[in-house]
RNA sequence: GGGCGCUUAGCUCAGUUGGUUAGAGCGCCUGCCUUACAAGCAGGAUGUCACAGGUUCGAGUCCUGUAGCGCCCA
């Protein structure tokens, strides 16, 4: 046996054990048809990311699921890997070329950038995986997937060329988000709205002929109100609304546009908004959603003025031509004061769309995209109404439902050249304009490509990187084509069982994996009974984790440098301190707002795990600890006291407590649960009772084997929780079997399998025996907090005299021994009579009065026990209310009735016995 | 504009289907290095459960409204 040091330092036992479970590959997933499957999928980190506050979190959790499933005797499979991350990814190593040597990925061509990307990906792509490695997570390393492997490749051109045969992808010609910086087409949902400042321009567009307005006077202009004047050379027309009877004798008039100077139509559309501005749009089809779409109901023409990367073009004259857009905005307004156009400019804030990725201001574009219909949006709508799929907080399925109800078509297609290739050729010598999309001598689409490839062009794009990452449940189990092997595997772990992610990521994957999984897992079919849909689902459970902020609610980034490095986290409290204190302060509803302070927790309690078990190694030796029948064989039965029958009911609460938990998807009790059961329980008042026990050598045996017990029990709870320090002192204190490496391989014992067991051993748990525990545990802490009270707290030499008679007496009596030293007394006395002058408290075993004699302070003791007494006189005031009300009586539970009855009248006791106490006084 | 949430101790949060005197951690105050643990021990103070109605014998918990805050979508 070796020695449990004094001090615990997470960082060698984390270090030995990872290192240990990885070498001896102690988390290898196998399929085992008598045990049940349980299968998370990692949601795959950017492959060249490095691990962040938000990612302890979401693994911790997954890890904590995996381990506990492993313990209910589950063949658990949790399978890691990263993300290609196009955008990221590509932005990333073109910075590094620029910067390093001052080329762009043109300069090189893309074979040569794709070789540089995946050098990079070489030299940095199993950082975060690494970093996972520290936190103790227990993938299946040997799986690790990335989504860019051959055989995911092949499945992500598998489904767009599946998708595609039925009808689901098309080319088109839409107004897309447009990046100026990437230079590539996004999806809504990269998309993210800033509020900005700038100003609001009120300007002037002078008549081509002025008109009479209906009071007579002469018009010769709108005035027309935007934020961006940069666009005002693509305008095409200035719309009103036709309701607007300032405008509606202007309709079919025209106006100038002040430059590029030209005349464009007044044009009426129910789009413009009355109230806004001037009422007055200029209309600006190539820059603007709604401006496209007043355009097509107009037939106005299309002017473009922007080249892709944001500057403007010869369309939108000479001395703007090249220019960056916000300095055209800057020069546009300036020549419109210039020429006494400009009316009006007012500091306005709006909101603008971001690219997620790049940071910079996204361009309404026109441009020719792949585009998704997205399939089985009904049904992936009633997997989740019908409960096949749950979310976890269940209210995530509104925001969920909300989505898929006001769904739109998915642009897919990136302008980048890290990605999957688009499937996609079309015939040499054919004008990509002029391609007949249904001939297949025109185009082809395919996993393998033309077989005749000289006579074809592979389409130059890339898929959406979430276009490969929404495969992720099913690819990563086999699919398109299985072997016989991975057909076995697909079949026992899909679906897999819970996916843990964050809510933000709803939309781009998760509705996207059950959609692409209902569709492509199985043959092709309209519509599905719920029997089918159940064996197609990705995932049975989503478990939404919160979003970390800083303590002032912001969200982390790297800019405000408010995100701690994780790293750093664990150097100082350790993985499992970092696990179990991120977990202890993740709420069930919203956000986290992140301090390390809140940390502390976790590695204060492994701490004190730590000396608990050092301590009873000091108290003891340890033999006959390799299993739960061993330890229970050396309990005596007969030598059980009542704190021996408390603290193995509350052992057995907080296993089932614990196990509700788990099987409602709830873990925010979890980690209460083990602090305060371990701590509150077992060692301020179980070992602490227990010390006296241990100096009698007869009745220390039991009192061991039984602490053996709770703490054995104990490691199996928290395993999930705090993996590597439960696995050390699994160790240390020898309840590792023979027949198992590690504490994971020990199925834990469910309440009612303690239950049973300890009656196979002739223990039979005494609940009355416990709350006579609790009795004692009030009789304590209320004499204590009278010493204190005196400035005798720390005092030991203390005589104590107590009323208590009959049962209280016995109780008393036979925790003699305990009651002393817990409560730090030389002596305890039992009178029937006060004793004079002494401070006092009420009891739940009856009145204790300090042997104090003479020094009491009088007005002191009278305000402490008033106090008291107005404590319990308001609650027997409203327990008197209640049970004079008849409507009460009759219509509440009995149980609640006699419980308010009971209370009541122990109250009325103590008052009774308070009053003559100040009467004494 | 549409939707989803939140409001409980100084701070961060629990509070299971309505039911006995509303809890925890941190922070604060007092006293302790009591031979497992100062990353610790003992004790203490602090709440009109946002506000207003309603349902009910009974509301922190259910319903309606109001106010404030946050997020998502347009």
């Amino acid at each position: 046996m070796s020695e449990i040091a004094k001090t615990y330092t997470p960082k060698e036992i984390e270090a030995k054990w990872q290192e240990q479970w990885l070498e001896n590959k102690a988390f290898k997933a196998v399929v085992d048809p008598v045990k049940d499957p349980f299968c998370i999928m990692i949601p795959p980190p950017n492959v060249t990311g490095i691990l962040h506050i938000g990612h302890v979190l979401n693994n911790t959790l997954q890890d904590v699921f995996i381990r506990r499933a492993r313990m209910e005797g589950k063949s658990a499979l949790w399978l890691p890997g990263t993300d290609h991350a196009g955008i990221a990814t590509q932005t990333k190593v073109e910075r590094i070329l620029r910067e390093e040597e001052g080329k762009t990925k043109y300069d090189l061509g893309r074979e040569a950038f794709l070789e540089r990307v995946w050098a990079f990906r070489e030299e940095n792509g199993g950082v975060i995986l690494k970093q996972l490695q520290k936190l103790g997570t227990s993938c299946d390393w040997d799986r690790t997937s990335f989504t860019l492997d051959p055989h995911y490749a092949k499945a992500v051109l598998r489904s767009f060329v599946t998708l595609y045969q039925r009808g689901y992808i098309y080319r088109g010609k839409r107004m897309v988000n447009w990046c100026p910086k990437s230079q590539t087409a996004l999806s809504d949902e990269e998309v993210i709205m800033k509020e900005q400042s700038g100003f609001f321009y009120k300007m002037r567009y002078e008549l081509v002929e002025p008109v009479t307005d209906p009071d007579g006077s002469l018009r010769t202009h709108l005035f027309i109100s935007t934020t961006r004047p940069e666009t005002i050379m693509g305008d095409t027309a200035v719309a009103v609304n036709p309701k607007d009877e300032r405008y509606s004798h202007l309709i079919g008039k025209k106006v100038y546009r002040p430059f590029p100077k030209a005349e464009i139509p007044i044009i009426a559309d129910e789009a413009v908004d009355l109230e806004f501005g001037t009422g007055c749009l200029k209309v600006t089809p190539a820059h603007d959603r709604v401006d496209f779409e007043i355009g097509q109901r107009h037939n106005l023409p299309i002017l473009d003025v922007l080249n892709s990367d944001g500057t403007l073009n010869e369309l939108a004259g000479e001395e703007f031509k090249g220019m960056d857009r916000f300095e055209a905005r800057k020069v546009a307004a300036a020549k419109l004061e210039e020429l006494g156009l400009l009316i009006e400019k007012q500091p306005y804030t709006n909101n603008v769309g971001f690219s997620e990725r790049a940071d910079v201001a996204i361009e309404p574009r026109l441009s020719e995209q792949w585009f998704l219909r997205y399939p089985k949006v009904e049904a992936a709508k009633d997997v989740v109404r019908q409960g096949l799929i749950q979310f976890h907080p269940k209210r995530w399925e509104k925001t969920y439902l909300h989505w898929l109800e006001n769904i739109q078509d998915w642009c897919i297609s990136r302008q980048l050249w890290w990605g999957h290739r688009i499937p996609v050729w079309y015939r040499k010598g054919i004008d990509r304009s002029e391609l007949d999309y249904a001939n297949p001598e025109h185009i082809h689409v395919s996993v393998e490509g033309p077989a005749d490839p000289e006579n074809w062009e592979q389409d130059e794009d890339v898929l959406d990187t979430w276009a490969s990452s929404n495969l992720w449940p099913f690819a990563n189990l086999g699919w398109p084509d299985f072997s016989d092997e991975k057909r076995k595997e697909f079949e026992y772990w899909f679906p897999t069982s819970v996916l843990v992610t964050g809510f933000d990521i709803i939309f781009f994957w998760v509705a996207r994996m059950i959609m692409s999984a209902l569709e492509l897992v199985g043959d092709d079919a309209e519509s599905l009974t719920m029997d089918t849909l159940a064996k197609r689902i990705p995932f049975k459970h989503v478990y939404i984790n919160n979003l970390i902020r800083d303590e002032l609610g912001r969200k982390m980034s790297k800019s405000l440098g408010n995100s701690p490095d994780p790293l750093d986290m664990i150097d100082h409290y350790g993985a499992d301190g970092l696990r179990f204190g991120i977990l202890s302060i993740a709420p069930k509803g919203s956000d986290i707002l992140f301090s390390e302070s809140r940390i502390e927790i976790g590695r204060n309690f492994c701490n004190k795990l730590w000396n608990a078990c050092r301590f009873r190694q000091m108290s003891g030796p340890i033999e006959g600890n390799a299993n739960l029948s061993k330890i229970l064989f050396r309990i005596n039965p007969a030598q059980m006291d009542l704190y021996d029958h408390w603290i193995l009911s509350r052992l057995a609460q907080t296993t089932e407590s614990i196990a509700s938990g788990f099987a409602q998807m709830e873990l925010h009790g979890l980690t209460q649960d083990l602090y305060s059961f371990f701590w509150g329980d077992f060692c301020d008042w179980y070992v602490e009772a227990s010390k006296s026990k241990l100096r009698n050598e007869e009745l220390k045996g039991t009192c061991l084997a039984i602490q053996d017990l709770v703490i054995r029990q104990f490691l199996q709870l928290a395993h999930p929780v705090i993996p590597h320090i439960t696995e050390e002192l699994w160790n240390l204190l020898e309840y590792k079997q023979e027949d198992s490496a590690y504490i994971h391989d020990v199925p834990v014992p469910s309440a009612d399998e303690l239950r049973q067991t300890f009656q196979t051993q002739g223990i039979v748990l005494d609940e009355q025996a416990a709350v006579q525990a609790d009795k004692i545990k009030d009789f304590i802490s209320r004499t204590r907090a009278l010493k204190a009270e005196y400035n005798l707290g720390t005092r030991r030499d203390v005589t104590f005299f107590c009323n208590a008679s009959g049962s209280e007496k016995t109780v008393l009596e036979a925790s003699r021994e305990v009651v002393l030293r817990l409560l730090g007394a030389e002596s305890l006395e039992f009178v029937s009579e006060a004793p004079e002058g002494a401070p006092a408290c009420v009891t739940a075993l009856g009145t204790a009065y300090l042997n104090l004699a003479g020094s009491i302070d009088v007005e002191a003791e009278k305000d402490r026990l008033n106090k008291e007494l107005e404590k319990l006189r308001k609650a027997i005031a409203s327990a008197q209310g209640k049970l004079s009300n008849k409507t009460f009586t009759e219509k509440a539970p009995a149980a609640v009735v006699e419980g308010v009855q009971n209370q009541m009248n122990q109250n009325l006791e103590k008052v009774a016995e308070l009053e003559s106490l100040l009467k004494a006084l």
